[in-house]
RNA sequence: UCCUCCUUAGCUCAGUUGGUUAGAGCAUCUGACUGUUAAUCAGAGGGUCGCCCGUUCAAGUCGGGCAGGGGGAGCCA
């Protein structure tokens, strides 16, 4: 019986000639005793329907209030009103769940703010923005997954719970079945025995699943990662968070600039991919990020709207250039001549500051810009070295108004150098045995980056803050739902 | 973690140089109307002005501390 429901997606798509069906969904509003908008999350489009006056109880139509659940049984028909095509004209209306007015914590009608919102999360996705940008999240994900295996990648799970702290990629969550209040086993030297946890080890939450993805790489020849990463690190910020999820392909014989290719390609087809399946969800999107730039200066306003972006993105190659070139243009900018960087371009080896980042790809390449051989000093241990004795083969790339979406490298297939590097920056080579092992047997060159999804999902749905892009979202001092 | 701004009704916000009973729109409730499109019209209820301490005859308003949030920065994806 219920699942003889018709998706409201679906009878949309239809002409209406007096069909029977039955739609269940959540009440939007009800305009004038008479006409209910009805949502069921399968778009954004509410199917009206009209419970002609006198037909119902009074008390039932007292129960039609916001966000009530329904069960509606009736006749698709022409609507005589102008904003739809179609009326469902009720025979039966059943309350599937009752939504008390007073307390239900969204009002539609008031224009709640996405901080408010956030604060209610539980039933944020039943409204317009946020069923947008979580349809349009799950296209990318499963897009995501399609990519990779039309190319024969093969889809590895790497481990939640790791047992290396040696990856220098942020502070990590710490994973014990140990006693919190002090009552831990301790070492003679007051350190804690983590021997009687349950791992009998010192255990941390994955902040990247690279070290394994690249087990897999040099057995399959191309894996790919997509799972939670975690950062312990304390950034507020509208582009961090302490649970995310990342893409992590990682390919055997391949050189940097296969991995810019592989990663250039995959950008586009995902965000094809939504603007193919999600494309009504995306002009609602682009309307709303429209709408949200009027009230910001002329200045401050994107020169092209979200579509235009999306369409432009998958239409253009993107800026290729290495960070001794970027640095070149940035000390040759009239921004950096006219003194506008907070942070001076002092010369090569330089750190980018994301006001450099930006310029490069807002100002000067209006375009995403993928920057590859940086120096080594500020580059990870893992990184292939360049002959020039100065560079690493890594790549990043920015994405306008994002900031950086990817980092990658080659990785250093090259036993000695690696343990020469690791040996420079500290990093102990006895933990990392497994790892170096793919060094000593049957080594080869190989690359891969990491593709931060909600960073991805922010450039494609054009939400300023990832707090918004992933269901329920972890920072500093937030873990409600 | 640093800089900066904010916190007033369920939501979004006004609130003057400190001064009597703190306002509006929307939402909610009651009534009217009934092919509406954020329906409309009339009326009603709704506040420990984030929390604590201080200055003052008097604090939503001034000062200090704390908490939460926004924007920017760092770390990065």
């Amino acid at each position: 019986m219920f699942n003889k429901r018709v998706k409201i997606k679906e009878l949309l798509a239809q002409e209406p000639q007096h069909q029977e069906v039955t739609v269940m969904g959540w009440v939007r509003t009800f305009r004038n005793n008479q006409f209910i908008a009805l949502n069921d999350g399968s778009t954004n489009n509410n199917l009206q329907v009209v419970a002609e006056l006198g037909r119902f109880d009074e008390a039932l139509l007292r129960r039609i209030t916001s966000s009530a659940s329904l069960r509606v049984t009736g006749k698709i028909v022409p609507s005589l009103g102008k904003g739809q095509k179609m009326d469902l004209q009720a025979e039966t209306i059943e309350i599937l769940g009752d939504s008390d007015p007073d307390k239900y914590p969204i009002q539609l009608k008031n224009r709640p703010t996405l901080e408010y919102l956030r604060e209610v999360a539980h039933f944020r996705f039943r409204t317009n923005t946020f069923a947008a940008v979580f349809r349009v999240r799950h296209a990318l994900a499963f897009a995501v997954h399609k990519f990779f295996n039309e190319k024969g990648f093969v889809y590895l799970h790497t481990p939640i719970i790791t047992a290396s702290d040696a990856e220098g990629a942020g502070e990590m969550f710490r994973v014990t079945t140990l006693p919190v209040d002090g009552s831990a086993p301790r070492n003679e030297d007051n350190s804690i025995n983590f021997r009687e946890d349950f791992f009998g080890r010192s255990t941390n939450l994955t902040v990247s699943g690279q070290l394994e993805g690249e087990l897999g790489a040099t057995a399959f020849g191309e894996i790919y990662t997509f799972g939670p990463t975690f950062r312990a690190e304390n950034s507020n910020t509208a582009r961090h968070l302490a649970e995310f999820w990342m893409i992590e392909p990682e390919v055997a014989f391949n050189d940097l600039e296969d991995n810019a290719n592989l990663a250039e390609e995959f950008i586009k087809y995902i965000i094809r991919y939504a603007m193919e399946h999600n494309r009504e969800d995306l002009d609602f999107l682009s309307q709303r990020l429209a709408e949200e730039e009027k009230q910001l200066p002329q200045d401050k306003r994107s020169e092209m709207g979200l579509i235009e972006k999306l369409e432009f993105v998958i239409n253009n190659q993107f800026e290729r250039l290495t960070y001794t070139e970027a640095i070149e243009i940035l000390r040759e900018s009239n921004y950096n001549k006219k003194k506008k960087f907070q942070f001076p371009v002092t010369g090569w080896g330089m750190d980018l500051q994301s006001e450099h980042e930006r310029y490069l790809v807002e100002k000067h390449f209006k375009k995403p810009v993928i920057l590859m051989d940086y120096p080594k000093e500020i580059k990870a241990f893992y990184m292939r070295q360049n002959d020039d004795g100065k560079t690493v083969a890594a790549m990043d790339i920015l994405a306008p108004g994002i900031g950086e979406i990817v980092g990658g490298s080659q990785r250093e297939e090259r036993l000695d150098k690696l343990t020469e590097r690791m040996g420079e920056m500290d990093i102990p080579t006895e933990e990392l045995w497994w790892y170096l092992d793919t060094r000593r047997f049957g080594t080869v060159p190989h690359a891969g980056f990491g593709l931060g999804f909600e960073r991805m999902v922010q450039f494609v749905t054009g939400m300023g803050n990832i707090r918004d892009v992933i269901p329920f979202p972890r920072t500093p001092k937030s873990a409600e739902f």
